[in-house]
DNA sequence: ACTAAAGATTCCAATGACTGGAAGGTCAAG
DNA sequence: CTTGACCTTCCAGTCATTGGAATCTTTAGT
């Protein structure tokens, strides 16, 4: 399979493969015209990613879980704690753009809209507003 | 003021501050020694920055805010937009970061989690599991 | 006065995960 | 035989910092 075939059917940008190649994470065999040769297998590997990267998976962990989903003797505790973190990590950052949009519609509330130069979410970035600090 | 102090007061590292007046976003006049030396009016501003980062507005963003924040004139309804398109950007990530923790959940739920080598949650991956697909 | 530490400066390079674009080689259709 | 789609490589850029090296300047202590 060609890289663009293969493209489609991962669902991922021709561009992305070759990176994912170049950092050593999907390796295509080669045909002799130099053309990136995709088999069934590479493939699954390229839509196991894809899908991992969308559950906000990092490329290392990744990695981490391809080489769990290739090693037949994996125990799934192991792949098991990797998902259990990553839910902490995004209840983590549910919560901060929570409360981030708490802070954003309060400022939003306070503000008439018009014309007028005074402005209370100008006001509420300039001095320490409502909720305001790091998130 | 020195960089350190300003960095201190503003809660930013210096580095960030110095790179803030790389792409001209708070530039301070400079001292014989070469030292950056920051007025009160340029901490403001940079507070100002350092909570909208916060609140997740851009650079850009950054810039229009204080642009707005320094025009006398403005209007408070150009404000309150950009305010609520960041609004919906936040409501847009929580939703998304929803529906990827109950796609980790379900598979994580389905792990027993022990040393067999069977992992629902790479055959979740693997295959296109519960609630797959692009976030 | 000397010294050592803290803090300042510059510049270059790296991060993560791509993405864009140029310059060129290859292949299938008309 | 040419057009156009698809492939290759390489270099550079994105975003918002951050790290580090090499080199001043200032401050505090002896």
């Amino acid at each position: 399979m060609n890289i663009g075939t293969v493209a489609r059917r991962a669902n991922l940008p021709p561009k992305t493969i070759r990176y994912y190649e170049d950092i050593e994470l999907v390796k295509p065999a080669r045909l002799k015209n130099g053309y990136r040769s995709y088999s069934e297998s590479d493939m699954h590997r390229l839509r196991f990613v894809q899908r991992a990267r969308s559950l906000g998976f990092t490329i290392e962990e990744c990695r981490l879980l391809l080489s769990l989903y290739d090693d037949e003797n994996r125990a799934s505790a192991d792949v098991k704690a990797i998902a259990l973190d990553k839910i902490a990590e995004v209840d983590r950052k549910i919560g901060e753009l929570k409360s981030l949009r708490a802070t954003l519609s309060e400022l939003a509330a306070h503000c008439h809209g018009d014309d007028r130069p005074d402005c209370p979410i100008i006001e509420g970035l300039a001095n320490s507003g409502p909720g305001a600090g790091p998130m």
